[in-house]
DNA sequence: CCCTTGACCTGGAGTTGCTCCAGGGAGCTA
DNA sequence: TAGCTCCCTGGAGCAACTCCAGGTCAAGGG
């Protein structure tokens, strides 16, 4: 399939997918004759896992990381294990974050309501 | 006080203040004989603000109309207020989209585990 | 009195993770 | 033959900082 498609299926925008390819996180697509992408169902699975551990938060580095290993095969499969692990906590420690910040704010915003409330 | 005292206590890094300042979303700060910048203790307020209205997401853009709000008196209290409510909700939301893609994430990965573990 | 130290200053370059655009080509349709 | 759609590349632009070079100034030590 063409990049639009690759594009809708993976929730990666087609000019993510090519700085993806750049950045050496998704494998060289292969061209058909005319010079264009063809994605495999594979290459897709592989952007739509991208697509997550990007939406949470994990950083190109990482992603880069992540692929190198996947690339190098089987044999690093408890790193990746390891990386997604202590991605999945960062994620669970980041939550936890926002929930405290929303509390703080809230008390910065109560008092700041107070301040403006003295002049109607 | 000076920027460093003004940074631990509102915890923006004096590099973001100075940004902050050159972006008009804080006054210009008052200078003492040597040039340097004297934080008052409403100077510092702000800045916490500021900082926590980052810390939650809020973007620069909406952070300069606050601050213009603000500039213009006490008339624009009820715009700054909605602007604030529209943050808390933005806030929800954001939080709600983090819940759904952990879930998201964790059955992805789920999936992976059992595809990686076929070749042990 | 000179010299070092430390805090601060400015302007500008670098970073991350995209996004957008100019300029160009290939293939289909009418 | 033109117009349309889709794709290509390289490079610029963006947000929100962060870091750095090169410079100033005051206080403290020898």
């Amino acid at each position: 399939m063409l990049i639009s498609e690759a594009s809708v299926r993976s929730g990666l925008s087609a000019d993510t997918i090519r700085y993806y390819e750049k950045s050496g996180i998704v494998p060289a697509i292969d061209r058909g004759a005319d010079g264009l992408r063809r994605f495999s169902p594979e290459n897709v699975e592989w952007l739509t896992l991208l697509y997550w551990l990007r939406k949470t938060g994990m950083s190109m580095k990482d992603m880069q990381r992540f692929a190198a290993l996947y690339r190098e095969g089987g044999r690093t499969v408890s790193e990746r294990k390891a990386l997604l692990l202590g991605h999945a906590e960062a994620l669970k420690r980041k939550r936890a974050d926002l929930d405290r910040r929303e509390e703080v704010l809230a008390e910065k915003l109560a008092i700041y309501d107070k301040l403006e409330g003295q002049r109607p």
